[in-house]
RNA sequence: AGCGGUAUCGUCUAGUGGUUAGGAUAGCAGAUUCUCAUUCUGUUGACACGGGUUCAAUCCCCGUUGCCGCCGCCA
C-alpha cells in the first residue's frame, strides 16, 4: 500500500478560518490514523490578496490547535517548495504536455467576448458552457490573432480527456465520505488552466502540486466537488495516479448562511482573543460531523485520532452554534490547573493593577472565580471588584435594590461595629460571618439578605464569588473603606 | 434555470427492515450555596412530505419540498 499523504492548502487571503481549521483537523486525523504525512501548502498565487501577516496567522493558528505538519514552507520536505508562488516555473512544462497530447488548446477569446456569451446564456436561461470556438483554430488563424497582439490562455479539453479514459460522458468517483459521485462531463465547459498572463489557474496548479507532492487523499470542503471532476480529468490526461477524494459538509452560521464576519468570530485567532481555548475549539469543531464511539465528547486531538474513521463522518452540513462551544470551553477552563489559569487569565486582567494583590491573594482570587467562567475573558468583569483599592464601582441594581434599603444600612452599621475586632483571616471570617448571619436571622432577616448588603457595599454587585474569600483577599482596610462609603 | 449534495429533538449527533428512537448541548423544574454561577437530579422535545417495495419502513427505491454548494483568465 502506498504511503498516505494528505495536505491542507490554505490561501493566505485572510486569517485561518474555523472551517479551514476543521478541514485541517480531519486531514490531520486521517494522516495520524494511517501513519501518513500531513502536508501544509500555501496557495498564494493571488498576490493581490496575499499578505505575510495572513501567512503567519495560518502558521500560528494551526500550531496553536495542535495540528502540526510534517512538511511545509517552514519545515521543508522532499517535495518542496511548499509555497505556490515559488513553484511558478514548474507549471508551464505540464501545460505543454497537455498541449502536445491534444488535451489542451490555445484560446484567444477576449474577456469582453466571453462576457457577452455569458450574458447571452443568462438571457436565455441556459447554463453557460464555453463554446469551444478556439478549439480548432488553424495555425494561420492563431498567427493572425497573435499579430493583433492577443495573448492566448490555455484551455483544457474536457470532452477529449473524458473520451480518452471513459466509455461515456459520465464521470464518476468514489468519495471517501459521500460515496459515489458523478457528473455528465458534457455539461462542463472547457476551463482555463493557464491564464493569458502565464499564471496557472487554481484547478491546474492544485493538480500539479498534488501530483508532485504525491498526495494520496484529498480531503476538503464539498464546495470543491465540481472542481474534483475537472481535476480528475487533468490527472488522467497527465497519466498521473488519481488521488482518492473526500468531501466534507460545510459549517454554516445559525441562520444557515455561510459563516461570516457578521456572525461574529470566524478566524481561529479571533476566538482566541475572545477567550476561547484552542483545545476546546478544535474539540468542538471535530464534533461537527464526527462523533465518538464511546459517547465521551471531551477529547483531545490525539484521542480522537485513535477513534477516527473517515467514512463515518457525517456528510451533511452542520451549524456552528455557540451554546455547546461555550459549555465546552467552560469544561476546558475547569480542567486547567490554578497555575496555568493564573498565567492565561493575566491578559484579560491587563486593565487592572495586578500589584494590588500579593501572589497569594491573586492565587486565591483565581481559585474562587474560575469555575463559572465560560470564556477566559469573562474574568475581566468577574474580577473587577478585586481591584480599585478603597473604592468600587456600584452597579445600579446593587444601589437601588440593596444599599438603599434600611435593612442593608442596619446590617452594614452592625458589621462595622462587630468586625472591628475580628481577626481577618478567611477561616475566622467564615465563622464570624456565620454567627453574624445568625444574629440577623433571629431578627427575621434572611441570611442571603444580610450577605447581599455586605456584597453590594464591598463589590458593588449583587452576585459574585465567595464573599468570605473576597473580604479576606481585599483585607480589612479596603473592605472597611468600601463599606464606610456605602453607609449613609 | 441547470448540475451536484443533503434531510433524526432548537442545535451537534447515535441508531435500526420489527427499538419505550439513545446521548450531548440549550430550555424547563428541583436540590445544594450567602448571591449568581458551578455541580447534581429530574424533565419537555425529532425520524420533512407523498408514493412505492415488504408481513412490517425512520431505515431500501422513486418523486416532491426545504436547505447547501457549484456554474470565473478567484482560490
Amino acid at each position: 500500500m502506498t504511503e498516505v499523504r494528505v495536505r491542507i492548502a490554505p490561501s493566505p487571503s485572510g486569517n485561518l478560518h474555523v472551517g479551514t481549521a476543521r478541514t485541517a483537523l480531519f486531514n490531520y486525523l486521517f494522516a495520524k490514523k494511517n501513519n501518513g504525512k500531513f502536508v501544509l501548502r500555501i496557495e498564494d498565487t493571488d498576490a493581490e490578496r496575499t499578505s505575510q501577516a495572513y501567512i503567519d496567522n495560518i502558521f500560528d493558528s494551526l500550531k496553536a490547535l495542535g495540528l502540526n505538519w510534517d512538511e511545509g514552507p517552514d519545515v521543508g520536505g522532499p517535495y518542496g517548495p511548499y509555497t505556490q508562488s515559488e513553484r511558478f516555473d514548474i507549471y508551464p512544462k505540464y501545460v505543454q504536455i497537455l498541449l502536445d497530447k491534444g488535451f489542451a488548446y490555445e484560446c484567444f477569446c477576449t474577456p469582453e467576448e466571453l462576457e457577452a456569451e455569458k450574458e447571452e446564456a443568462a438571457k436565455n436561461k441556459k447554463p453557460y458552457v464555453y463554446t469551444k470556438k478556439c478549439e480548432n483554430l488553424t495555425n494561420e488563424e492563431k498567427e493572425k490573432l497573435r499579430k493583433e497582439g492577443r495573448k492566448p490562455a490555455i484551455r483544457f479539453n474536457i470532452a477529449k480527456a473524458q473520451k480518452a479514459f471513459h466509455d461515456s460522458s459520465i464521470l464518476k468517483f468514489d468519495d471517501l465520505v459521500k460515496g459515489e459521485l458523478h457528473v455528465d462531463t458534457d455539461l462542463l465547459g472547457d476551463f482555463v488552466i493557464l491564464k493569458s498572463n502565464g499564471a496557472p489557474t487554481y484547478n491546474f496548479a492544485v493538480v500539479i502540486d498534488d501530483m508532485l507532492m504525491k498526495i494520496s487523499h484529498v480531503i476538503r470542503g464539498e464546495d470543491h466537488i465540481s472542481n474534483t471532476f475537472k481535476q480528475i480529468l487533468i490527472f488522467e490526461a497527465l497519466g498521473a495516479e488519481v488521488p482518492r477524494f473526500g468531501h466534507l459538509g460545510m459549517i454554516l452560521a445559525p441562520d444557515r448562511s455561510k459563516l461570516s464576519k457578521r456572525h461574529g468570530a470566524t478566524a481561529v485567532s479571533e476566538f482566541v482573543e475572545k477567550g476561547y481555548l484552542t483545545d476546546a475549539l478544535i474539540n468542538f469543531v471535530a464534533l461537527l460531523g464526527w462523533s465518538p464511539s464511546d459517547g465521551e465528547e471531551i477529547k483531545s486531538v490525539d484521542e480522537i485520532a485513535k477513534d477516527f474513521r473517515i467514512n463515518e463522518i457525517s456528510s451533511s452540513n452542520s451549524i456552528f452554534e455557540y451554546d455547546k462551544l461555550n459549555w465546552m470551553n467552560g469544561q476546558y477552563i475547569k480542567k486547567l490547573s490554578i497555575d496555568e489559569l493564573k498565567e492565561r487569565l493575566k491578559p484579560y486582567l491587563a486593565k487592572y493593577d495586578l500589584s494590588e494583590l500579593t501572589d497569594e491573594q491573586y492565587t486565591r482570587m483565581v481559585e474562587i472565580t474560575y469555575e463559572p467562567l465560560t470564556l477566559l475573558s469573562d474574568i475581566t468583569y468577574d474580577a473587577q471588584y478585586f481591584f480599585g483599592g478603597d473604592s468600587v464601582e456600584i452597579e445600579e441594581n446593587a444601589q437601588k435594590d440593596v444599599l438603599d434599603t434600611d435593612t442593608a444600612q442596619d446590617v452594614l452599621k452592625a458589621f462595622m461595629e462587630q468586625a472591628q475586632n475580628w481577626e481577618w483571616t478567611e477561616e475566622n471570617l467564615h465563622e464570624k460571618l456565620e454567627a453574624f448571619r445568625g444574629e440577623f436571622k433571629e431578627k427575621g432577616i434572611k441570611p442571603k439578605v444580610t450577605m447581599w448588603a455586605i456584597r453590594a457595599a464591598v463589590t458593588g454587585r449583587t452576585r459574585g464569588a465567595d464573599m468570605t474569600a473576597i473580604l479576606a483577599i481585599l483585607g480589612k482596610e479596603k473592605s472597611f473603606a468600601r463599606i464606610k462609603k456605602a453607609i449613609k
